[in-house]
DNA sequence: TGTTAGCACTCAATAGCAGTGATTGCTAAT
DNA sequence: ATTAGCAATCACTGCTATTGAGTGCTAACA
């Protein structure tokens, strides 16, 4: 026994009735509604094979079924195999956004709350890291007796700062003058470049050693961690649109999941390999959102630095319209940095 | 008839009673649990006569009695009168935080997760605003050919910065020249200033006029709303702790509410002119809030800036308690902020 | 006059129960 | 290979009876 043709339209017959209802399906809707021309009986009996191929599943014998995680698995390949990724976009994204110029943090900020708007689904985005980029400037600002703000502005325009421990000893113009030559000796570099040109500078400068070491530390840290651990969300409360959601502990569990944030931030990062990822069920590997899928999409900077953006929501998801919402979107979000 | 001392025990017991369990109370419960010695029946009498002013409410006649706002008010007003704001902090905040330096913002969201742990309830906070507080630096990075990055940092270390356009007639020197004389002319000014300073520059330096008009907007903008008007969350998912919101409509409504931010950040800064408050149900004013009671402090900054800290959670509270905690930790807030 | 015991009454909540209907699996006929 | 027919299953619905926590009222009592 395989999965011929019939089968197959039978199946996504009835993942496509319980995607819009989400009620078990039995043979006799399928029998008329899906007008397949065949009795109500030979679909039992192909539902029943369905059954112990391990693409339905029954709630209890009275029941109608539902599709299994193996169903939905096979009905999004099928439709991403089908092409359903291609065609442009009838989005325009642009139009969603005011005419400012923003930042990054803005856009996606934006982004995740149009996403989610558009789907009905909560969104979540992690920024893009990209460890080639290039610092553009680099200053530090005394604050107190013993305390400077460290501001470090890369080449896109993002800004990151902290507050460093300085030394007493440190005058504001010694301070300024560490800034100055730092801005030169590290503009145009990357990341993964500063301790070597930090170094040199160490031995060149031959003074105020542990000071450089603690910056180059900073430095990587800030440009490394920050920023790069942060969700951002979008339609928090669009969970409870749904039925599977209606009971208070779910709710309270994928709720806590998005507080938390750790577990998910980890889960885009390693999505962001891929152009796109669609997780069914308990494909996703956090326990506690086995019947949660995920849909994600990449999109890029101009420097080709590349963040996730995605959907959360329950298993049974139209997965085919999803998809196209999420692809337009991160199309349109790749193209909008780029203008930008 | 008006509340006299046995009155007002009777109602005190129905209070906490009602705090601990969120069950009706009947008048056996009172009798025997609060040995007052009195029969059920001379209770009863009493809670007939309570709600006829107005203290105790009837969910339907087989039911017991639960507090009226009007009695949640009594309770809270009198509790403050009896001193639960003073006796000092028994927390000590210091330890929760780790021993890295850090930005106001970082201390305020680990304050509110800090909050919502303590009270197991959500947690929500605004960011002081200092409208006196001084200008330390300036800084125009050009970015890009016709945007640049606008970085202002304050004397207490907040960092603002903001993409703003150049007129692409002017050159990486020239920006930096007005860089330099703008930290110059700015330092130790606060916002209000900079408006007149500019001014003066403008008519000074007669060019470049409506660059620097736009930069004493962006500033203004930057400073006055950026930050002020964010909700810094812990403990979102808490609410689901509490069987009031047990329903989903409850639940979803409060937390689209979070979301939404506005209407809470206005509510915020509203009650930070006080040092303290306790809104009661639909004391706080917000549609869809009824059930509500939103607790909050203010907490200082070494500049006397001051922003409110607080708590949301359903009417039934442990106000006490809640209270002594909020009073600590705003308290511990703002010596946090001194040693810093 | 305040307090209390007693009692009838109310009503939400619960349990039990029969009926309904959607659905299945099996069998026999086509 | 397909289908009609049928018994069996079982969640769901709606009805009824029961329970029990609670009230208000009245009459007796200190």
């Amino acid at each position: 026994m395989d999965l011929n043709s019939r089968k197959f339209k039978i199946l996504q017959a009835i993942i496509d009735d319980y995607i819009l209802y989400g009620i078990p399906v039995g043979s006799r809707t399928i029998s008329k509604k899906y007008n397949m021309g065949l009795s109500s009986a030979t679909i039992r009996n192909e539902m029943s094979d369905l059954e112990e191929l391990g693409y339905l599943e029954q709630p209890h014998v009275s029941a109608g079924r539902i599709p299994s995680v193996k169903a939905y698995r096979l009905y999004v390949d099928s439709l991403i195999k089908s092409g359903v990724l291609e065609g442009t976009s009838s989005l325009n994204l642009q139009s969603y956004f005011n005419k400012h110029i923003k930042h990054i943090e803005d856009i996606l900020s934006h982004a995740t709350q149009v996403l989610s708007e558009l789907t009905n689904y909560t969104a979540l985005a992690i920024l893009p890291k990209d460890t080639s980029e290039k610092i553009r400037n680099l200053k530090i600002i005394p604050v107190t007796k013993d305390t400077a703000l460290l501001i470090l502005v890369m080449q896109s325009g993002s800004v990151y700062n902290k507050v460093i421990r300085i030394n007493s000893g440190l005058s504001v113009d010694t301070l300024n003058h560490i800034s100055n030559l730092l801005t030169e000796s590290l503009s145009n570099k990357n990341i993964d470049e500063v301790s070597g040109v930090l170094f040199d500078l160490i031995k060149d400068l031959n003074s105020n050693r542990d000071f450089l070491i603690k910056l180059s530390d900073s430095i990587k840290y800030m440009v490394n961690y920050e920023n790069h651990n942060k969700l951002t969300l979008g339609g928090t409360s669009n969970i409870f649109n749904y039925p599977e959601y209606a009971s208070v502990e779910k709710a309270k569990s994928i709720l806590t999941l998005l507080d938390t944030q750790d577990e998910l931030v980890e889960l885009l990062k390693q999505y962001g390999e891929m152009q796109f990822t669609v997780k069914i069920g308990p494909e996703n590997g956090i326990i506690g959102l086995d019947d949660c899928s995920i849909i994600t999409a990449t999109y890029s900077t101009p420097t080709n630095a590349r963040g996730t953006i995605g959907i959360i929501g329950p298993t049974r998801m139209p997965y085919k319209h999803i998809i196209q919402i999420l692809n337009n979107v991160s199309y349109e979000l790749t193209n909008l940095f780029d203008d930008n």
